[in-house]
RNA sequence: CGGGGCGUGGCGCAGUCCGGUUAGCGUGCCUGGUUUGGGACCAGGAAGUCGGAGGUUCGAAUCCUCUCGCCCCGACCA
């Protein structure tokens, strides 16, 4: 392509909008225009890297049986109320004003098993695997980070539908090990974590994460064994509090001024992990009193989990005081006005010698026994893991970091097909639910993380095989430059004659403007043609990523290429 | 939804607190000329409802009220 005739729309400047170097590399190398808060266009140099990344996920996805569909966005909404989704996504889902009864769909899982339900009647007719690249729409309330998390993105979502939950576990690991090879054919930095399947459903989920700063996703890592986890489902190490031998009758003691638990170590010289932690919680209207050991920080996701729920909130004081009989500082296990569920983390499992709230404020108790002197309806693990604790698997210091999520598979089993009625007669002939899975990647998070971990401070530096050109062809004009200019557009049709794809920058611009465009689209390979080395039968060629530069003769351009991208 | 910031030629910004000729600067763009190995130079030129509406005033980019949009932090997030 001739960049005289092409939209590339370079910037010298940029506005301070745009603060993270994937976002601001994006705009300046001319790839994306934003057109509204969590929408953008993409510019065709932009879209020649997208259909790069679409095409590597195409090949992986059909090599392991992916069939392509394009489903539509324009969904009716009587699908999505059926599941229960419509409550489930609330706000993030668009809805259409002006025709009642049809929304944007925020994902796919409702269509794909509307379809199963019209013609997968056999367990003979599965396994199968249904994908498609599509724009998904969501009504995000804070969109942020450029196109990290935008209102419109193309997903690449995939579906398998199953006879059995060995046939699941099959199809699970196919996309893991597929989804592994694309983002290692993108050449990105990433790991895999155990993650909560949230509001999706499902049994079990894994999430595709790429550290940065830019991140949303909070990550426990072992950078020793390989342990990962999102730190919604993280676990550490961690010894429980135990018994002590000697443990007398529990006994209230006044604590006028004592609020937090770091107070009361203060002030009464306790060990923190005597100390039981309550919390309060109001989970689908009703009372909730959690323990943690204490300064233990309590997980909500781990919460939800446990009791089945995303409807939950820390309660307001008032509704402590009514429930317990005191403020914040002051609740414990014991003397509660009214009854109510009262659960602790696995910390605190039959554990005794706590101290705790009296449930009158200003008073606690100690000498508890959680054993013999509560009624504890379960013990989970509820806390949040932190930086530094040691990991269960090998025992080495663990890090919390951040992350961007690229992609998530989910076991999704039976929640849509029994919401829908999507059965199957099995070989005995008794009908049962389909059970699916359900796997996704973010298209333009792929790009995004890409330029998070590829560039320096000149631009983009693209690799094989995202690159949105193969070479980029750089004549040094000047008046009296017939020459090189002759040269140039043999050797631009030598190029593509070869079959790579080359852009030609045949601006009238002086040699600067050419060099810094050219490092700042970051095409892998840049041939400069100019007067000095022509005059030698010369051209040089200057590799993007080592800035290395070489003078080699005209007629072994196309090797020297051909070597670069063999 | 709470907190903060911003909105002025295509792009990036100053001017606003303290109202007063014709609203500036950089860059980009157009014309002519000189230049051509790391964002050239000279001369001339086009281009702005100062986000929008209403108000105060002799007079508003500037003050007041309302409103729309964008960015950041938090809440939320399949």
């Amino acid at each position: 392509m001739r960049q005289s005739e092409n939209f590339i729309p370079t910037l010298k400047e940029l506005a301070s909008d745009a603060q993270i170097p994937s976002h601001q590399l994006m705009l300046r190398a001319g790839l994306v225009r934003q057109l509204a808060g969590g929408i953008f266009s993409w510019l065709p140099l932009g879209y020649r890297v997208i259909k790069q990344i679409i095409e590597i996920l195409r090949e992986e996805m059909d090599a392991i049986g992916g069939q392509e569909f394009l489903l539509p966005a324009l969904n009716p909404i009587d699908l999505w109320e059926q599941t229960g989704r419509v409550e489930a996504m609330g706000d993030v889902m668009f809805h259409i004003k002006n025709r009642e009864g049809l929304v944007l769909a925020p994902t796919h899982e409702e269509i794909i098993t509307f379809h199963a339900r019209q013609h997968i009647r056999s367990y003979r007719d599965m396994p199968q695997i249904w994908y498609q690249v599509q724009n998904k729409f969501r009504n995000e309330p804070r969109p942020k980070s450029g196109v990290l998390r935008g209102r419109q993105f193309l997903m690449k979502d995939a579906y398998s539908l199953d006879n059995s939950w060995e046939g699941l576990d099959v199809n699970y690991m196919k996309h893991c090990e597929a989804y592994k090879k694309i983002f290692d054919r993108c050449n990105l930095k990433f790991f895999v974590v155990g993650a909560s399947s949230g509001s999706m459903g499902g049994k079990q989920s894994q999430e595709f994460m790429v550290e940065s700063d830019a991140g949303e996703d909070v990550c426990v890592v072992c950078d020793n064994c390989g342990y990962a986890a999102n730190l919604e489902v993280a676990s550490s190490k961690t010894e429980p509090v135990g018994r002590i031998t000697d443990c007398p009758p529990f006994e209230e003691f006044p604590t006028p001024n004592a609020r937090t638990i770091d107070d009361l170590i203060e002030q009464f010289n306790l060990p923190e992990d005597r100390l039981a932690k309550s919390v309060v919680y109001i989970v689908n209207s009703e009372p909730v009193l959690i323990f943690m050991r204490g300064n233990d920080g309590l997980n909500e996701s781990k919460l939800e989990a446990v009791l089945g729920t995303n409807n939950l909130r820390p309660a307001e004081p008032e509704e402590l005081a009514k429930f317990t009989g005191a403020n914040t500082g002051s609740i414990g296990p014991i003397n509660l006005k009214t009854r109510f569920k009262v659960i602790a983390d696995n910390m605190l499992k039959g554990a005794n010698g706590l101290v705790s709230g009296a449930n009158k404020d200003g008073f606690h108790f100690k000498n508890i026994d959680f054993e013999r002197d509560c009624t504890i309806d379960g013990y989970y693990d509820l806390r949040t893991v932190s930086a530094g604790e040691s990991c269960s698997d090998c025992g080495s210091k663990l890090r919390v970091v951040s992350a961007i999520e690229l992609g998530h598979i989910f076991k999704l089993g039976t929640k849509y097909s029994v919401a829908l009625g999507a059965n199957f007669l099995d070989a005995e002939g008794k009908e049962n639910p389909i059970i699916m899975g359900s796997y996704g990647i973010g298209v333009e998070r792929i790009l995004a993380c890409y330029l998070e971990q590829h560039h320096d401070e000149h631009g983009i530096i693209w690799k094989s095989p995202l690159m949105p050109y193969h070479v980029h062809l750089l004549p040094l004009g000047g008046k009296n430059a017939e020459a090189v200019k002759a040269a140039a557009d043999k050797i631009y049709e030598d190029i593509k004659n070869a079959g790579f794809d080359v852009l030609i920058d045949d601006r009238d611009e002086t040699p600067g403007v050419k060099f810094n465009d050219a490092d700042l689209i970051g095409i892998p390979v840049q041939i400069i043609v100019g007067k000095k080395n022509l005059d030698n039968g010369n051209i040089e060629v200057k590799v993007r990523e080592t800035g290395a530069r070489e003078a080699i003769p005209l007629d072994t351009v196309i090797d020297k290429i051909k070597e670069f991208y063999k």
